[in-house]
DNA sequence: CCGCTACACTAAACCGCTTTACAAGAGGCG
DNA sequence: CGCCTCTTGTAAAGCGGTTTAGTGTAGCGG
């Protein structure tokens, strides 16, 4: 709890015998110094164990070498996984990254997007989880600085980043066609979500094209939570099971479907066929271990920062870009045929 | 990607007609003011849309209103759930976290410490998940305003939060002796650790009680985490199965066991019980659902911070505290009696 | 009318670093 | 020798706030 003042640049300056100038040019790199004064320098440094006040350092270069990081939930595995892989990525370039949840509270994307603006942090990988009415759209357009990732926010003219939601749906899609499921129930996120269309769209397309205009690809709408998937799952209950095989498109949503249906004592895949999207959490032990689709969250992470860093945010032109990462399925057992039931 | 100048405190100083000082001051609540001047200035403000400039600000205050948040790593849900409470109080108290996960990398524990030296930030909140040879405890000592959570760092002069995990062992304990285990294994983290230590020495004790000198307790030490999980569980089963029961010591060391007995047709409970700790994943959802002591992290995070905050860090004295938060245990169905098998 | 207190507000220093503009001396060269 | 260009620095003005130490005026009791 020692009260022992840091060293300033002033005192390093001061026992080296030069100007801070000299110390702080040096640091940066546009001054070389000759062997003796450099020595000196460093000398002091090291006895004095100096190091710059970031805050000072901020201010002055105007700023922070921070990145912003906005998500749903951190507590949300599937978010937790793309944190990590931010801040991994950011602590290798020396980066700090400040954290936001927005946990649904409305306005908050808003607040945190003002950072940027107030020079608060140097630029923000953001991630929302509900329609944008323009707003958004058109604030990230003022701003700049901001990749969008995992979900799109239509409009906003910056670079994007998201796993192939059709592929995905497709794969989902196919490996179900090829099950022999052609009612399918899709329980995902609103229609208004691009990922969730998309979804929907890859995997009707895939029982199309296998079973023609026998396919019939349903869905319940509603929000990534287990709270949406354990009420499609009461409701796919009550309307009589109006098909064979679930797609459900979180990890959050399988799990509340799973919930209820273990409660009830719906059998998995004896009764109705399951199949999930993420494959973050630990759904190669569920019983039966769940088949699904992978995102590649890591990647999504690591690649949204290094869009961020290398994208020349200085044009005027904004820089619209969308890059999709592919997805693969991992096959388990929640998925039987039809035949068998 | 406009470039309008931000609006600084001499703008609003100047369109309300007075000094940066008597803005500032009336906006850091050491000035009233009168009616009059006090719309005025609001008004400068509000048509401005003047929002101070956090660089600027904490440069001259000496702080940062950030507190450090470190674990060993985002992605684990636990740790995940914990940041995620952390950052919701934060929020809520209007602070910033700065977030860095140590990964194991020897070395980044003590460059966070000095963060706070450096008045980078304001307080951490460090939870850390290996032996400390002192030097660990010697730097929390020297720099304060530190709170330590979930494991010990012996030695450490600072407030200390954690999960009652005797309560914790003593419960899972309990729980086997009553299904007639007395042979457990406990599967945890190095003994070095406080918190395994603990964990074993309460289900040691419980064992004890009830079956005396017949209780055999072993313990398989390594990390907590899924690889040793799975090692612990090869080993396990060379060894000609050593216990009827397992006491997994986290999440991960549990998802490492089952992966192995699930591949090896090992039955849990049927061939070996299996009791968790933590319960934070979706353990609920397993095949089987996973009886196991149940932490209470966004708990431990939210009063974390707290008592941060709360602790008054000026006092010349250290301040070394240990609060223990009570834990859970929730019975599923992967622990049966002994007779069953 | 004087001295005092209260009020309303301000000038200027300071936080620690960056950066621009400029200077003194050394060496090269014609 | 005089001029020019490097090299090796430096002084000082910010960056945008906070804070200390006052100042000027009004009102009031005596």
């Amino acid at each position: 709890m020692s009260h022992a003042k840091v060293p300033s640049l002033k005192d390093v300056a001061k026992a080296a015998g030069v100007s801070v100038t000299t110390v702080s040019r040096f640091l940066n790199g546009t001054l070389k110094l000759p062997p003796g004064t450099k020595k000196r320098v460093d000398d002091a440094i090291r006895t004095l164990n100096y190091q710059p006040n970031p805050h000072a350092r901020r201010l002055s270069r105007g700023r922070s070498d921070t990145i912003g990081l906005v998500v749903p939930d951190i507590a949300n595995p599937f978010f937790a996984t793309l944190v990590a892989a931010v801040e991994e990525e950011a602590d290798r370039k020396g980066l700090t990254v400040s954290l936001h949840a927005t946990l649904n509270r409305p306005g908050r994307e808003i607040i945190y997007l003002n950072l940027i603006e107030r020079n608060h942090i140097d630029g923000l990988i953001f991630v929302t989880n509900h329609p944008d009415d323009g707003q958004l759209a058109a604030l990230i357009n003022r701003t700049g600085k901001v990749v969008v990732v995992d979900e799109d926010v239509p409009g906003a003219k910056v670079p994007k980043l998201f796993c192939d939601n059709v592929a995905g749906g497709y794969l989902a899609g196919c490996h179900l066609a090829e099950n022999g499921h052609r009612n399918v129930l899709f329980v995902g996120e609103s229609e208004e979500m691009v990922s969730a269309r998309r979804r929907f769209d890859g995997m009707a397309q895939a029982l199309h094209e296998r079973f023609g205009n026998e396919a019939k690809p349903v869905r319940y709408s509603g929000e990534y939570t287990i709270e949406h998937g354990r009420k499609a799952a009461q409701r796919f209950l009550e309307e009589g099971r109006p098909a064979t095989a679930i797609f459900a498109s979180s990890d959050e949503i399988a799990i509340g479907l799973i919930e209820v249906f273990l409660a009830q004592n719906v059998s998995i895949p004896g009764d109705v066929s399951v199949i999930g999207f993420d494959d973050v959490g630990p759904m190669h032990l569920f019983g039966p271990p769940l088949t699904a689709v992978r995102q590649p969250v890591r990647e999504l992470g690591r690649q949204a920062l290094d869009v961020l860093l290398e994208t020349d945010w200085e044009g005027s032109e904004p820089i619209a870009s969308e890059e999709l990462l592919p997805v693969k399925i991992v096959v388990r057992q929640s998925v039987a045929p039809t035949s068998t039931m």
